[in-house]
Order: structure tokens, then sequence, then C-alpha cells
DNA sequence: TTGTATGCGTTATCAG
DNA sequence: CTGATAACGCATACAA
């Protein structure tokens, strides 16, 4: 059996006026009345309807988080900060891995009345964007952009990030430098972090030619293998490499040992993302660090931020940082 | 502006009855006035309010799971073949992160009315147990089970696992096997596996003793580690090691690696979960898999189940699976 | 075939 | 300080 608020005040001897004003903490009873309510409150295991609240207040203290997909190894993390800044603030967290229907899961979230939404990874095309508008709930953007549109978003910079690796390459010696990029056409993990490799190599004069970069599909495990494998064809004096992901650091490493290529003596590798797996890779690997939960963290802050002051709210860029582990050696420069 | 029904009703020249009889398609009115209706429900864009149905109906099709930690590495794909079965039925999924307060979160779901809870791989306590039979909703264990109480669960035969993983590396013609094993005092993948593991060396004949086994704190990266270097400390003449998890697997392999002990060469290693980072491994792990994805779509269809016929449903055992990479290699029988 | 009225469990606005 | 009562948006029994 569950009871409601009507349970509550009969059993109290009041009306459920009451009852609401001590639930919900609010002025106008005296202290014994309270006590009696929580007694009754307490006795029955009373506890008030989230649905029915969400009626009248318009606020479902839910958010919807969507991901292009979930199986990616970027989620956990993300998720975790999401997750904990929500139920921090007292909101639950509806997932959504929108394999190619993510309108239907607007739509569905729309129904559902949530009260923000975060948009990860996946590209802001002009129909969600839209979409989303006439929902009249607060949107950000997670570790993406929108150039179209006037969202806000959190995310790192992908052109610095992309140029401290490099540079950090640089300074370990390095000057016959490669890139293993994912889809040159991803308007920012591809672009920016192509952009900031280039640009590194430029300020700190070393010669580039498009020798130096692999365009693979996309930034999952075989495209690291796929990667090194084309890159060393085209450019075979490489002495460090610049992987767009970990997943991409990490197959190439697997490419370099069935190669015969010893990492890091022979070949250095830096990675990007900084997941749980680049410590646990052999050896293991030196990243570009996103703070990804941070990130989830700060995300759902914004959200309730422009719930509450009902106004847009500032994108912010999230420092990167490098973790040093072993796949990057020191170079003798001669 | 966001409509309600009434302004569908107003605008179509008929009731709000009708609208709501068109929207839930039943019978009970004629084509024209249905032509009438959708049309003006197109015109405005109108959604049903979900929050508005869930308190008439009692049901809010969204359900509820919760996990232990977010971050660990099996959720993804879990969590996967969850949000998908729910989304197929027409639910959402609310993720929580039960990193002790898991109380809390039980209370949040029962206020929010979810139609449905799956709990993951945690202990389900006396007071979980308790708290969630009064909230009468559908309840399934998924990745473990209970002794204590009786609630239907969808998991693998840890000890019929722990035994294939064993046999596995029997038939392979290892008879030194050595485990490293997480928490003994883990009902499930503690003792369920290590019972796997003792049952396969005793039905081939091959003597056991405690030194073959290194029982560590967790099944983590680092315990995998620590494992290894207790159980050659142990028992140096091993041929072969079953680690209770994929990530203690890959934890014995660096460890071997900065031994300098070849991995197969001259020690093989199976794992236990077949996660993505096991086909990433150097060498690729071979590892015994649990369905994760399919084990949380059928967590979901048993939530279905019982929801629709209002009854218990039977446990399920899914189907374990060796799958075979390169960290294990036959042995010569001299 | 259609409309009216009631209730789902709360909150909030009034009076008292 | 307290209690009726009207919303909230919808579904449904009952009338028409």
């Amino acid at each position: 059996m569950t009871y409601t608020i009507k349970d509550v005040a009969k059993k109290a001897n009041v009306s459920i006026a009451t009852v609401s004003r001590i639930v919900n903490n609010q002025t106008g009873y005296s202290e014994k009345t309270k006590k009696k309510v929580l007694q009754a409150i307490e006795e029955l295991g009373y506890h008030p309807n989230a649905i029915a609240r969400g009626l009248i207040n318009k606020r479902t203290h839910t958010i919807g988080v969507l991901f292009p997909e979930l199986s990616s190894m970027l989620v956990t993390d993300i998720l975790n900060g999401v997750e904990n800044a929500a139920h921090e603030a007292g909101s639950s967290v509806i997932v959504c891995h929108t394999k190619s229907k993510t309108m239907n899961y607007l739509r569905l979230l729309n129904e559902k009345r949530i009260d923000g939404i975060i948009f990860t990874s996946e590209i802001l095309t002009n129909e969600y964007y839209e979409y989303i508008k006439k929902m009249n709930v607060p949107l950000v953007l997670l570790a993406t952009e929108s150039y179209a549109h006037p969202v806000p978003y959190v995310k790192v910079s992908d052109t610095h990030a992309a140029y401290s690796a490099t540079q950090y390459l640089i300074k370990h010696g390095h000057n016959q430098i490669g890139m293993i990029s994912g889809n040159k056409n991803d308007k920012v993990a591809g672009y920016l972090r192509i952009t900031g490799f280039k640009n590194a190599l430029n300020d700190y004069n070393i010669p580039f030619t498009e020798d130096q970069i692999a365009y693979c599909k996309g930034f999952r495990y075989q495209d690291g293998i796929d990667g090194l494998e084309m890159l060393i064809k085209k450019s075979p004096n490489l002495t460090a490499v610049f992987a767009a992901s970990d997943e991409m650091a990490i197959g190439a490493i697997f490419k370099a040992y069935k190669l015969g290529i010893k990492v890091p003596e022979e070949l250095s590798i830096i990675g990007y993302d900084n997941l749980k797996m680049a410590a646990m890779s052999i050896p293991p690997l030196t990243s570009v660090a996103q703070p990804l939960y941070e990130m989830g963290e700060m995300a759902v802050k914004m959200i309730f931020n422009m719930l509450e002051n009902n106004q847009a709210v500032e994108s912010r860029i999230m420092p990167h940082q490098i973790v040093d582990r072993e796949s990057v050696i020191k170079r003798e420069t001669n």
C-alpha cells in the first residue's frame, strides 16, 4: 500500500493543506501540529508523489542526457559526473543513446517534461535545435560545440589540447612527428585537433607535409591500428606520434608491437582523452586528459543555472592537462 | 508555448474527451472528427503530458537501474542493453550510481513512482529488499543474486563460467594453474568463481593447495597486479592463471611484463568478463564472456513481464562463452 | 458518436 | 495558525 497526503491528514487530524506546508517546510503551523503530522508521516511511511508535484510545479527534477553511443569508453566518466551533480541537486538523469533516432528521444523527453537536456558529442543538427528550442528547456552541449546555434557548451579546447600534446612531443626532443587523426570532416574532434597539431609544428619551425597525418574513419581502436600502418608507410622516419584518441593510441601501440617497433624506445606515442584504459596499457599511455567527470558536473550546473535565473549562461572551456606516463621517451637532440 | 489537450479540443471544436480518445486510439469517434483533431494536434505541435498521464495511469514508463559504481567498465555494455530494451518498450531509464547512498536513491525512485527496478552487482541487503518490497514494484537482480530473498535474477553461472575457464586452461595442457581471485567474501563473484576453479581442478584430478589462489581486495587492475605478485611468490611454477576479472587479468599481464615473464609463452592468462578492453591488450586477452548486453535486455524484459502479468518471473541463467584470443598458449604435455 | 464531470496527488490561494 | 477549494493535464464513467 502506498499512502497519500490525504491519509496522512486523516491520521493526524489536520487538513491536507497543513500536511503540505509541513512537508515542504513552509511557515504557518504550530510546533505541536508539526510533531503530530511528522509522526503520522513516519508511521505511514508516507512519501510525496513526485508525479503529482511535477504536474503543479512544472519541474520534474529530471534531466536527459544524450549520448551518440553508450558503449564508447568516454561515457562512463562523463555520465558519472553528470549523475553525481544531478543527484546532489536533487535531480535524476535519464540516459538516452541516440543510435540514429535522436528525434524519437527528444519527443520522449519532451513528453516527460524533463527540466533540461545535455547533448553529448554528437552534432547538433538544425532539426534537433529547433525542436529543443520549442520544448523551451535549458540545453547545454557537452564535449562538443555548435557554430550554427547559440547554445552554451562545456568542453576542452581541442585545438589547444592537441597543441599541448604536440608541444610535449617537441619538448621531448622529437622533430619527426606524425599524427593519427580521426575523421577529418568531424568539425570538432577532427578538424580542431589537426589544427592544433599543425600550429604547434609551425610555432616550433618544424616543417610539415601532409605525409605526417593519417586520416582515419573514426576514433576507435581499429582506426589506430590502420592509422599507424598508413602513417609509417608515408613517413617511415617518425620518432613520435600524436593519436587523436586513447583508443587509437592503444591501437597504434598494438600495431607497433606487431611490427616489432618498440614503444617508446623507437616510437613515442601520446594519446587524447586519458581514459581509465590509458593507465592499463603496456606501456602505460601518456595522454592529454579531458576532465570528463568535471565536465559532466559542470554541464549540469549550467543547466540548473539556466533554470534558476532563466537566462543564458556562458560556455566553459575546461582545462586540459597532460598526464605523464611511459609511452613517450625523451630523445637526445643531435 | 506548450499546449494542452484543452487547446487541441478548442481548436478542433470538440471536447477534450474526444481528443483523448483519438490520442490513445480508442474507439468511439467518426473518421471526420479524427481528421479534424489530428490536424489540430499537428498544427499546434501538441504532445501529451506524460506527467499528467502518469498520475492517472499509475505508470510512468520509467525504470531505475542501480549500479554500485558507474565508472566500472562493466556498466557500459549492461546499460546499453538495458537502455535499448527499455526504449523499445517505450520506457526510459534513470541511472543511479549508488556510491554508499543506495537508500537515498531508492527513496527518490519511490517518489518518482518508477515502474520497476534493476539492481546491479551490488548485494541486496535486507534494508533494500524490505524497502523495495514496500514500494511494490517489480525488482530484478542483474549480474548478482540473492540467497536471502526471493528475487528473480539474470546472470551467468559464476561457478560454471569459472569452471569453463579453468577447464580451458587444462585442455590447453596446463596442470600448474593458479587463480587470482577477487574478494573471497564476495558471495557471488568471489566465492562462486573460486568454487568453479576448484571443481575443475578436482574433476581433472589436478591436486590443489591454497597456494594456488591469491585473494585480492577487489576486482580491479591494481588487484591483478598485486595478485600476480602474491601468486608467483607462493607458486613459482605456474604455467597458467585464471583471473576473476578482465581488469585483474590485464593487471596481471602488466605485472608479468614488468617481471620479464612472457605472456603467453611462459605464462598463460585467461580473464573473465570479456570487456571491450580485452581485445585491446597486448597480447589480446582470452576471456570468458558474459553476455552483458543481452543480460541487460533480459532484465528489462523480465521487469515488463512482471508488470503485465503481475506475477513473479523465473530467473535466467545466461550462457557464458570463452572467447579465444592470444593470451593462452597450448602447452606440450610431457 | 460525443460531451460533462470527476478524480489522480499535490500545491497554492483564499478565507476564517 | 488552519482549512476549504481550485487548479495542474489528462483519462474515464456516465449521460446524452
